[in-house]
DNA sequence: TCAATCACG
DNA sequence: ACGTACGTGATTGAG
């Protein structure tokens, strides 16, 4: 620290830190009723301050409601705009804080149309020219712009106990721009949550990259011309509100208030009326800190000493506190992890510890926690074991009790913005937010069940499966990507010939125009969006006898497919040892389906021969095999079952080809009669059931006019009339009810099955009425998922599994084990998955055995 | 950032 | 009175 400034000012933003403290403990009151949360957080953090700081001087500068805003709103009327009033109870406690100001001996200082920025950033300067060096105490990144030799940023972090001083390299290798740039960038980018407009169409991306090359707005304006056309253009267009928006995210440091240096001078040692309003507002925890902190060897030993992991606990509160066995929460924040006991008590773990004694203590009972397979992955990436069972995670049962909703954010949770280094903040709204769910679970028996038996126990075991990854041949992929490159140029060459031009074939546009204008291809029939003629697969398809281009387009298109999206991305994401880790999300898909990402593992290509060759590059670690287990006509079944149709579970369990059986009853021909082309409208039928089929669809899927359509689906109807009186009956109960449900009890809800949009009203129903069936889908392969690891588990000797689970992708999974076992393990994914559950259909798992995903 | 396309179940 | 099959994710071109 500086010695050039001899004395000390801390200036903290008053209401920022209140409410911290107030939306970190909501429920905190005294016994009396009186609501003390934001006091408290306070509190907490003035002593903190206090003895972190050692401060010469100190006072509070608060945001005045109403009045603030005001100048800025001058310039420009939404400016935070899109902010709601503080709750009542809110304003309850601010004259409680002025009491405990006044013990203090704080000054607080509040000027109307300014805001606390402002003020600090007034007295930082006028500080300055005494000589006295200031810390700022706020959340706020605006403030950065103020940094300079004589004034330090300090967050709060780790807890609203615990500030820290904002460390500006740390921000700008994040940022990737200096501090003092940050204004230039929202000026550009905007501010949603203050309603700052910036430059539209500008995100931080682009507002980043051009202050990186430029240092400033001016310095972008200046050199404008230097960049591509559009985005010049644009930023022409929004010059002044780029300018505007600087001057909202700038502070008026120059203002009327003064600082009173001698009124904020520190007091020596605590006053007693202080301790009394402590012991008044029932903060007893924090009396005992007062009293160590009175003691002068803990203030030593403080300063001077590492602190010890049972040290950075911010509320009293030690690993004793948790009963052997008992719920405790656990969230993973950045590098550490927080623990907690009850609400707004918790410990910090940095992960690096996690191997040390800890860990015992956390695998001692079952945990709630906020994404917890985030947690589970950094425990595996440690080498430690699972922290124990989930009891609950709050992110998975705000998916299950609303699977549309895309909210499940701890900010949405809470209903505001919470400071993810705020750990009472977080505990906080977690353990709430538990609550409600817990609540909400116990007024739906089978959806808890779902969560208890399914979902929750589902998270450990992605976890471990993403973290076991699978081995990729990067150097197969790499020989592919040379061979399909020389093929693509090839066919290029020819396109071009065709069509007597270049041109970019990858652009719809473009290409539309070479096939319907220029070449005079047919266009009739042709599908057409808002940009022109489709392009699409199945319209070029339509068009492909008539000109060779047209098969060259396809088969161009198949190959750069396949070799941008798969033969050179996949290498890139390799790790050390050459294997990928997707990410499975248990809350994307609204039916319950996993979903894979980053990278999709769940859409590498299997249908064409092309594509067929990328499979064979993932591989089993040398020694191994893979063993797939696929169940055969999954949601076919389910669909039997749901609708209780006699003539299709029979039809399964006589193991007759449902297609086949399908085309022989609606055409009414005996089973070996039916011809391919029979068989083939059946099947696509049999799919369109899935889908909720219309007419419309049904012909734009088979090239059946809508009429013929029409006819094969009423014959259909009528063939499986229990199918839909199944369908119908879902429809009603969803009218009813507001949701569809698979056996188990997972629920979607259907608010646009009220629509007055037709379009909309229609794609509800058929999305309602497919859900039960990929929903229970969904649901039996969690279950046969959890089963197969816990046999495979139980079959292995010595500790080691005799197979683990590497993929799953919908009906079917994917098993690494030693050659040796290849058998028994087939035998064991066979007999578990086709006995995950009784049903009225026999389910069937066909299962192969290969060298390689390709092979199988 | 959006629309189009296409990979999977 | 109106026009899509259900559920996903990644890449590309273009505004």
């Amino acid at each position: 620290m500086s010695q050039a400034y001899p004395k000390r000012l801390v200036v903290i933003d008053g209401k920022s830190v209140f409410y911290r403290g107030y939306y970190a403990m909501p429920s905190l009151a005294t016994k009396d009723g009186t609501p003390t949360g934001g006091v408290y957080g306070f509190a907490v953090m003035a002593l903190e301050i206090v003895k972190k700081l050692k401060p010469d001087y100190v006072c509070v500068a608060w945001d005045k409601p109403k009045t603030n805003i005001r100048l800025r709103r001058e310039m420009y009327p939404e400016y935070k705009g899109n902010r709601k009033p503080a709750p009542p109870d809110f304003y309850e406690q601010v004259p409680i804080l002025h009491e405990l100001l006044e013990t203090l001996g704080w000054p607080l200082y509040e000027q109307d149309d300014y805001e606390a920025d402002d003020i600090m950033g007034a007295f930082a300067m006028q500080a300055g020219k005494e000589h006295v060096e200031s810390f700022l105490v706020t959340s706020d990144l605006d403030m950065l712009q103020l940094v300079n030799e004589h004034t330090h940023i300090y967050t709060l972090k780790k807890g609203f106990s615990n500030v820290e001083l904002f460390d500006v390299e740390h921000f700008e290798e994040q940022h990737k721009v200096r501090a003092d740039q940050w204004i230039d960038v929202k000026a550009l980018k905007g501010d949603a949550s203050d309603n700052i407009p910036g430059v539209a169409s500008v995100g931080p991306k682009t507002a980043i990259d051009l202050i990186q090359r430029y240092e400033t707005l001016d310095g972008v304006y200046e050199h404008v011309d230097e960049l591509r056309p559009k985005l010049k253009a644009t930023l022409l267009e929004h010059k002044e509100m780029a300018y505007l928006s600087k001057r909202l995210v700038t502070l008026m440091v120059d203002m009327p208030i003064k600082i009173d240096l001698e009124k904020c001078a520190v007091r020596e040692g605590l006053n007693p009326e202080f301790v009394a309003i402590l012991r008044r507002l029932e903060f007893k925890a924090l009396l005992r800190q007062v009293e160590s902190q009175l003691s002068p060897e803990v203030v030593a030993a403080a300063e001077t000493t590492e602190t010890p992991i049972e040290k950075s606990t911010e509320v009293a509160f030690a690993p004793a506190d948790y009963l052997s066995g008992q719920p405790r929460l656990l969230y993973l924040a950045d590098d550490s992890m927080l623990v907690s006991a009850k609400p707004g008590s918790y410990s910090v773990i940095p992960l690096d510890k996690l191997r040390d004694a800890t860990i015992t203590i956390l695998q001692d009972g079952p945990i709630i926690g906020h994404d917890t397979t985030k947690l589970f992955k950094a425990f595996l990436a440690r080498g430690a074991a699972w922290p124990g069972a989930v009891e609950h995670d709050t992110r998975i049962g705000a998916f299950l009790l609303d699977s549309l909703s895309r909210a499940r954010e701890l900010e949405d949770l809470a209903g505001q913005a919470v400071d993810l280094s705020d750990g009472a903040a977080i505990t906080s709204v977690i353990w709430t937010a538990y609550r409600e769910q817990a609540d909400q679970f116990t007024a739906a028996p089978t959806l808890k069940k779902l969560a208890h038996e399914i979902e929750f126990p589902t998270i450990p075991l992605l976890a471990t499966i993403e973290h076991r990854g699978i081995l990729l041949d990067s150097k197969e992929l790499g020989d592919m990507s040379e061979r399909f490159g020389a093929r693509i140029k090839e066919f290029e060459q020819k396109i071009y010939e065709l069509a007597g031009q270049e041109f970019t074939i990858g652009s719809p546009l473009q290409l539309a125009v070479i096939l319907f204008e220029k070449m005079g291809l047919p266009t009739q029939g042709i599908k057409k969006g808002k940009t022109g003629y489709s392009t699409g697969a199945s319209e070029l398809d339509k068009i492909r006898g008539l000109h060779p281009i047209v098969d060259l387009i396809t088969t161009w298109r198949e190959y750069t497919k396949l070799k941008s999206t798969y033969i050179d991305a996949l290498p890139k994401l390799v790790d050390e040892q050459g294997k990928l880790h997707t990410t499975f999300a248990l809350d994307v898909a609204a039916t319950g389906r996993l979903s894979s990402h980053d990278p999709n593992l769940q859409n590498i290509p299997t249908r064409t021969e092309l594509g067929q060759a990328i499979r064979h590059a993932f591989v089993p670690a040398p020694g191994n095999v893979f063993v797939s287990a696929d169940y055969s006509q999954f949601e076919l079944r389910l669909v039997a079952v749901l609708a209780g149709d006699k003539q299709m579970i029979e039809d399964f369990n006589n193991d007759i080809d449902i297609h086949t059986a399908t085309a022989a009853q609606v055409y009414g021909v005996p089973l070996e009669e039916v011809t391919k082309d029979m068989r083939r409208h059946a099947k696509t039928v049999n799919f369109g059931v899935l889908y909720g089929m219309s007419p419309h669809g049904l012909s734009a899927a088979t090239g059946m006019t809508r009429d013929e359509a029409k006819t094969f689906i009423d014959a259909y109807f009528t063939l499986r009339q229990p199918v839909r009186a199944y369908i119908d009956a879902t429809l009603n109960e969803a009218l009813q009810r507001g949701y569809v449900e698979t056996i188990f009890g997972r629920r979607r809800p259907t608010p646009d099955l009220k629509s007055s949009n037709f379009v909309v009203r229609e794609a509800a129903k058929r999305a309602a009425a497919n859900m039960p069936i990929q929903g229970t889908e969904a649901d039996l392969m969690k279950m046969a998922m959890l089963s197969v690891e816990h046999e495979l588990e139980v079959a292995g000797s010595g500790g080691v599994s005799l197979g683990l689970q590497v993929l799953q992708v919908h009906d079917s999974i994917l098993v690494e084990t030693a050659a040796a076992n290849a058998e028994q393990v087939a035998t064991i994914l066979k007999t578990t998955m086709e006995g995950i559950y009784e049903l009225p259909v026999k389910l069937k798992v066909d299962v192969s055995t290969g060298n390689d995903w390709g092979a199988l």
